[in-house]
DNA sequence: CGACTTGCTTGATAATGCTCAAGGCGAGAC
DNA sequence: GTCTCGCCTTGAGCATTATCAAGCAAGTCG
């Protein structure tokens, strides 16, 4: 390892996946990966493909598009810095079950999973932080499946941007990270659903203009979101 | 280990988890888990608890069922035998993101998360078991998530069918293997969308009376369902 | 500059699935 | 037997959301 892997050390340092990793380990991963960008648009890896690497995500968004033998696209989730994906597969040497892709312009750290495997084997505890992001990825998927199932589309949207704050409570300010098309996609309405429930939520103290957003009181957000409910 | 565990050790065998296992190491886990039984309807686990163990299936169905704090539910999956649940929360200790019921009067395996820890460290490559069944876990909530987004109510039906008939083509006899308001909720649907459901795909071939479902031709069912689509 | 493209909004219409409500049917209790 | 309860089906009306279509604003390119 030399000076030069500074900006990969950095980088893997982001990832919760290696934080409590020592800096020996950290090391020799990072002289062996590398930082990659892609364009907005562009793939990262195709669903089908065999999953030799999984990545980090240093800047940007990823998408994690899933397509149907018909053509049809469901947006399964989006990454943002300081996470990693598609680690479980790459472990195992399956096939991705999805195709991933540049959400926004995007900086990525590519790990070969057959370094970690080599850790894990040296150094069994690694194994631990391996399942568990994979058991985080898990809890998101569960929390997406019971978002569809059980919520309507304002709702979905409400909550997505409460979770775009990462506040608790008071007013935000902020820029939505991408497209309202991906916006839509990811949570499973038509844009034109979304737009309809932007207009919507203006009654509930949040106003979208352009891409930024400012909610009035999230907590008083919040709380409707749970009276609806009940 | 004594000859008293062998049923224990009959389904610990029966999980893929544990499939490539070497004899001494199930003993050895066989030894430290135990059987139970569950009548139907019966918690297995609650939403929230902390996660010190894990389970296979031996006999039966489980659901795995999400509660928001308002109290509607979601049904996020099924398991049937030999397959595993909570593998990855309970092996870093969190808090079980969902309740675990017994669908169907079940036999449970309950594997303690920490014996699986020790075997891990003085052995790593079980780890990568580990991993894999978790990926196994996160492709399941993939395609879920797909369905939900992407197919209409009948067409998950048919595909849950054309799942439990486990055939590629041909015509196909078995039983449901659950209430018809367990399946409802874990496609997603109102129980009565599911009856008028099986009513329109009696058009395709598809006959459900009681729990007894036929299919007359399964190679047939699936081209039309990707017709549908396109 | 004007023509085009892209991303978003808005409107009208149709489909999909939910909810409420009323039966039917079978199994077990008495 | 018949009563009753739980599960399932069927029907009618309603809410939500998708789809199709048109229009608008901002940026890009020739």
């Amino acid at each position: 390892m030399t000076g030069q892997d500074a900006p990969v050390i950095a980088a893997l340092r982001s990832a919760a996946l290696f934080s409590s990793l020592p800096d020996p380990i950290l090391n020799r991963i990072a002289a062996r990966s590398r930082l990659e960008k892609r364009a907005a648009g562009a793939p990262i890896f195709m669903q089908g493909a065999p999953a030799q690497a999984f990545f980090i995500v240093v800047e940007g968004w990823v998408k994690l598009v899933r397509t149907r033998p018909d053509g049809r696209q469901a947006l399964l989730t989006t990454f943002a810095r300081g996470e990693t994906f598609a680690e479980a597969v790459a472990m195992i040497g399956g096939q991705y079950p999805a195709t991933a892709m540049a959400a926004t312009e995007v900086t990525l750290a590519r790990i070969d999973a057959e370094i970690l495997r080599e850790e894990i084997r040296a150094r069994p505890e690694i194994a631990f932080d391996m399942i568990a992001a994979t058991a985080q990825h898990l809890h998101h998927m569960v929390r997406q499946i019971e978002q569809l199932k059980l919520q309507s589309g304002d709702e979905r949207v409400a909550e997505f941007l409460i979770g775009l704050a990462e506040k608790d409570s008071g007013a935000a300010d902020f820029a939505l990270p991408f497209d309202k098309r991906v916006i839509a996609n990811t949570l499973g309405i038509a844009q034109e659903t979304l737009s309809r429930a932007f207009g919507r939520l203006r009654a509930f103290g949040v106003d979208v203009d352009g891409a930024h957003v400012r909610i009035r009181d999230i907590g008083d957000l919040r709380a409707r979101l749970e009276r609806r409910g009940a």
